[in-house]
DNA sequence: CTTGTGACTGTAC
DNA sequence: AGTACAGCCACAA
C-alpha cells in the first residue's frame, strides 16, 4: 500500500508528455481534495526527480510557481517547452489547451 | 500538543 | 489586472 505521497507521484507519473496539470486537480485524483499545498511540499521533497515529471505541474493560473528555486522554475519552462508547451508573454500557459484531462486508465475518470 | 512554514486556491477589494 | 486574507494539509522543531 503506497502512502500518500506515492499516491502523488504516481498521479504526476500520469500526465502526458505536453501536458500540464495543476496542484489542486493532482491532489484530488491523488485523494487529497484539499491538498494543493501538500502536492507542492511532496514535490519539493521530491528525491527522485528523474522519475517523475513535476516540470508539468503548475499552479491553477497556468503559472511556475517554485518559491525558493526560481532556478528550477527556469528549467521547468525549458523542459515544457520542449513538449511543445507554448509560454504567452507573461509567462503563462493556457491552461484551456494543454491542462491535461484525467485518464489514466479508467479508474480516474 | 503548539507553532511556524510552504512548489496552493478561492474570495474580496 | 494585481494585492490581501483566509482556509487548507503535512512536516519539522
Amino acid at each position: 500500500m503506497p502512502g500518500l505521497w506515492s499516491q502523488i507521484y504516481q498521479v504526476v507519473k500520469c500526465i502526458p508528455r505536453g501536458r500540464v496539470a495543476t496542484y489542486g486537480q493532482i491532489a484530488q485524483l491523488a485523494g487529497l481534495p484539499n491538498g494543493a499545498r501538500q502536492v507542492g511540499y511532496a514535490l519539493s521533497a521530491l528525491t527522485d526527480p528523474h522519475s517523475v515529471p513535476w516540470q508539468r505541474v503548475v499552479n491553477v493560473r497556468g503559472e511556475i510557481s517554485l518559491r525558493s528555486n526560481p532556478d528550477y522554475a527556469d528549467l521547468q519552462r525549458k523542459l515544457l517547452e520542449a513538449e511543445g508547451v507554448v509560454f504567452d508573454c507573461k509567462g503563462r500557459i493556457s491552461m484551456s489547451q494543454y491542462q491535461w484531462r484525467s485518464g489514466c486508465g479508467g479508474v480516474f475518470e
